[in-house]
DNA sequence: TTTT
DNA sequence: TTTT
């Protein structure tokens, strides 16, 4: 059985980080990803694939990304189902990552790096390597439940492990 | 931008094939994928994933493949979105393969093969490769219209060519 | 930074096992995989890929694959180079697998099962999953300097961890 | 039988365009691939991973990428071999693409672009899918045997097709 | 609505 | 023989 997804695509907004309550993170983000042939008005369309990530990188993510930024993702299609507000079963088809990359150089968008940065092109970071630590040390959210972020009803039996 | 997916699994039902008013044929069908890891009350869980494949590859689908057979996908992963009968849209991801590979052994499921075959390893065959024509030329409905085959409403619009 | 391989093929050779002095398990082992696609001859031709697996999934692999089983491989492309014996560097592209897919229904080549087994089907077990321990435990050589394994020229240095 | 690699890196040098005796391009170029984790000296190394691509996406890539560029590439895995000048055979394990995404903001490499554009991002284009003609018409060079190209000692016999 |  |  084999379930291995790659994507390159811009994210559609800045990605959502939330905490289970047990405290692990979990960010979802859209990405949207240029198909490579045109249709049959002459326009390009894009798939606009659900993701999610969790634990650590999910906080890389939060952190390095927004809305525009080029990423690549490394995962598997999950399916699932939940009872909608209407009493049906509403299904679900998303990419949980395994690891997402940041493919923009580092001051790309201009209000994204801030200061000036001789260095153009962007070394990387690998969002869900379970054996790296970013070099650059961002200010994570150490404490879950503090700051801005929100708790949400994921229940533990929806993480992987 | 890059949208590529690898699976194998099995089919979770016979494949059905479909032909557009054009005449193209399409195939679907959902591949059960299990998950490498066990869930917290210790099952293994799968994903079921809808696949779409076209043309000649769909009719090698139809021909070889029924419930059960393990497969394998290549393809990308697409969204769309049509509305439904309650006047909402609704929301599709879905895997369009490119080709399909046939890994049962030849005659693994009993009443697939009949006959003993001493070749008792599966060559497989590549059901989406264009370059590709099968060795071993199965029946194939060549009247799109005819026999048991349902036309449907998929308009040309969602060809990718 | 995205390298990412998924392979389904045939193995050339029973696996290599072997340790490292400081008994970390590596096995070896060369993927045929038939091309999709016939030469001018009319021959559809393979492509004979080095594989390599540390660690737990190295027995899993030696233990339960050997020649002409039916595998898929999630990995990615390595590159290495070593002074040759005619003192000039060698290069080396191989794939080092993160998980090992056993593809061969339970008893298809005979002298593989034995006894006779109603579930003519395999569940497959992934070689390489860090979260699943194989829920059939099989008779591992927990000893790295035991049995017939031999010791080979490694260092830790080659260790993706 | 699968075969798939998907693979984001950086050229390490200009790509290599020729064309074989019966006109048809080639181009040829390494990725470096930088890995996810660092060594034991806390080095991140990279992978060096030859590819290959045939026609028009060849010509796609020599025209648009150069060292440095940051591309995108999805193909399979090819081994072949050949008699060296020491008359022993040399075993060549290298990546044969189906497609390269450009994955550089457009004037990245300040000589590159030439002048100001106002659209930073860039769209990426798709070397290698049969149905897309890129948009931005290229002077691509016509005549195979023509210009600065040079012709190479490679069969057709090499042609995937 | 799911496969072995 | 390697890229940022």
């Amino acid at each position: 059985m084999i379930n291995r997804v790659v994507l390159v695509g811009r994210l559609t907004k800045d990605p959502d980080l939330r905490y289970t309550p047990s405290g692990v993170a979990v960010a979802t983000f859209t990405l949207a990803v240029n198909r490579a042939f045109s249709n049959q008005q002459g326009d390009r369309e894009a798939d606009f694939i659900n993701c999610v990530i969790w634990r650590k990188p999910a906080e890389n993510v939060a952190n390095f990304l927004k809305k525009g930024s080029l990423a690549g993702v490394e995962g598997r299609i999950q399916t699932r189902s939940y009872d909608g507000q209407d009493g049906k079963k509403v299904y679900v088809t998303e990419v949980v990552a395994d690891s997402v990359q940041f493919l923009e150089p580092r001051n790309a968008s201009g209000n994204q790096g801030g200061s000036f940065n001789g260095n153009q092109q962007n070394q990387g970071f690998n969002a869900g390597n379970p054996f790296e630590a970013p070099s650059q040390k961002p200010s994570f959210n150490d404490d879950p439940f503090g700051g801005t972020s929100k708790t949400i009803d994921i229940t533990d039996d929806d993480l992987p492990f």
